[in-house]
DNA sequence: CTGAAAGCGCTAACAT
DNA sequence: ATGTTAGCGCTTTCAG
């Protein structure tokens, strides 16, 4: 194949080592050898095989990143960030979609190792301890965990604080004089967090959610839509709905208008995530945000801060969410 | 670190290329050994190092996706396609995210070089034929483009036929009435080439565009937002826009609503790719589709098969858009 | 059917 | 300041 180390060192007329050292700036070179060399390696346009210098160095410099679905926004977003941070590091970043499958999900875990990557972010489908502890923290493969947490365990993670987003968004409708609320919820850890948040809220102002008002589902558009019908035609319609992601809010707005109901006149709606998303429907959505950015940005520090043994403690960074209005919600 | 190719040979009392063959399913082993060397690589949880493999063999099994910028849902869904099809193919994909920075492309053309990925896939923010020609052609790496066509050069490739896709908008358009449009353009060749197409629908019907109606701008909403404003607060405004991408489309909408105007009453929007956006606006959007998880699919296929050599020619491959009707566009 | 040994391209002690 | 050499973990002839 292409030319390496050896093909550099006989045309420069010195050892391999010396060639080794111009390229990775260490030991002691001579200007004048340097100059040559380096004029060498520019003229064949030589790069080192980043695989040798793996297998024999500490690092293969590049992480894996373990996510549900691209092609949802949220993901994506986390997803951008990830890899702009990285990139910013000297990382490249493993792409793996598990497409919220458990299975398909624990033979990243293996496949990453293999590769050797140097750690593991992992924005999971499920918040399943089991699957992460038993497949990654078991071969001591550093691992990060975004989006979740799982509390139980010492990793290091980067999530916002999920009770406070849920609290947030009852407060809003709460001010707004919502006192009959319906909840659309997917069916993961953090947004069970979520409607304990909203719970809380609702406690404190004496109120009290309808159990029957409360539906569990997989968070998609279309899904959304369908639990939302379902609350929007029940014989006590809420006259607010707290839906836990952005997808779900969106489905709701979309049953709402079918069922020939004006949001926010006739029912509010707040989401969650505040993905673009948010910014284009009519109306405009009332959402939670979550500064994916910033996440993305910081579990990246962390992990490659962990790997480098920069740092020996684990961090668990809770970001807080926001309450972004826009025109989705409004006065009872 | 972990544990080697050694330590399962010396427990299993064979040599390290018994323990190989039984890994790989290569030469001749006898069913006794075979299954004592499972034995120990089970017990163990053997498993090789692929950077080794890699360093040794032909291939790496891992292939690079540049693509500008993973948050925009168009190339979120392309992504995944890509990674799902590499995934059944036995390969990882490496993404690399442009942001639409030539500098940020060419030095990922390297990277990908040192890593020794098998191949790349490159989606283009550019379709600068020098920056691909220059890095990847000569270093002799398989390289596929898709959504973007370089017609000059013998490249694997999938896209779609962007001059027909603008064929069919204005056909739509026209067939509904509409004699004067506008145009939001996005501006890399392929939506050059969609407004081609639409102006020749144009001249067929005796119709002529106006170039005072034809836009430029960078693909975010907030942009067609702006341009969508300038058309429609002109002396003569159109009375359909066609956007040459969902998010400049969406942006139109705003502009419209914020405008006084009704879409499609006061003025009909069509846009182009069909992502997920385009369901949620309100009206939907009538765009033209591509068939982004296609897309993925086969030039993973094509690259897979260019880099194990099955196949020694090259493809164009081409597939056609299709119009999908929603509630944006109607009769003049 | 199994094993010895020569690489793959590079880094890092250790000499010189 | 530069070179020698022993790995890193694996695949693959080539002998036996």
């Amino acid at each position: 194949m292409g030319i390496n180390i050896f093909d550099i060192a006989k045309e420069a007329e010195v050892s391999i080592a010396t060639v080794s050292k111009v390229v990775n700036n260490t030991g002691r070179i001579s200007d004048k050898t340097r100059k040559k060399v380096l004029e060498i390696i520019e003229k064949h346009n030589y790069t080192p095989n980043s695989l040798a210098t793996a297998l024999t160095g500490k690092f293969s410099y590049t992480l894996g990143l373990i996510i549900p679905n691209l092609a949802n926004p949220f993901f994506g977003e986390i997803a951008k960030s990830v890899e702009d941070r990285a990139r910013e590091l000297g990382f490249s970043v493993m792409i793996c979609s598990t497409d919220y499958d458990a299975d398909r999900e624990a033979s990243y875990f293996t496949l990453l190792q293999k590769k050797r990557v140097d750690g593991v972010i992992i924005l999971s489908g499920f918040e399943d301890q089991q699957t992460i502890t038993r497949n990654l923290v078991k071969p001591n493969m550093p691992v990060a965990l975004i989006a979740r947490d799982i509390p139980t365990i010492s990793i290091n993670s980067v999530s916002i604080d999920d009770f406070v987003g849920g609290y947030e968004a009852a407060k809003h409708l709460i001010g707004l004089g919502h006192r009959r609320m319906g909840l659309i919820v997917e069916n993961i850890r953090c947004a069970k967090e979520r409607v304990r948040g909203f719970n809380q809220a609702l406690e404190e102002h004496d109120l009290q959610l309808d159990e029957s008002l409360v539906l569990l589902g997989e968070a998609t558009v279309p899904n959304g839509k369908k639990l939302a019908l379902q609350l929007l035609s029940g014989d006590e319609p809420p006259t607010a709905i707290f839906a836990t992601n952005d997808l779900l809010a969106i489905g709701t707005i979309q049953a709402a208008n079918e069922h020939g109901l004006k949001v926010p006149q006739d029912v509010s709606v707040i989401g969650f995530d505040n993905t673009m998303l948010a910014t284009i429907t009519d109306p405009p959505l009332t959402t939670i945000a979550q500064p994916m950015e910033q996440m993305g940005r910081q579990i990246v520090d962390l992990l490659v801060q962990e790997l480098k043994g920069d740092v020996t403690h684990k961090q668990r960074i809770v970001l807080l969410p926001e309450l972004v209005v826009r025109k989705s919600t409004g006065l009872r």
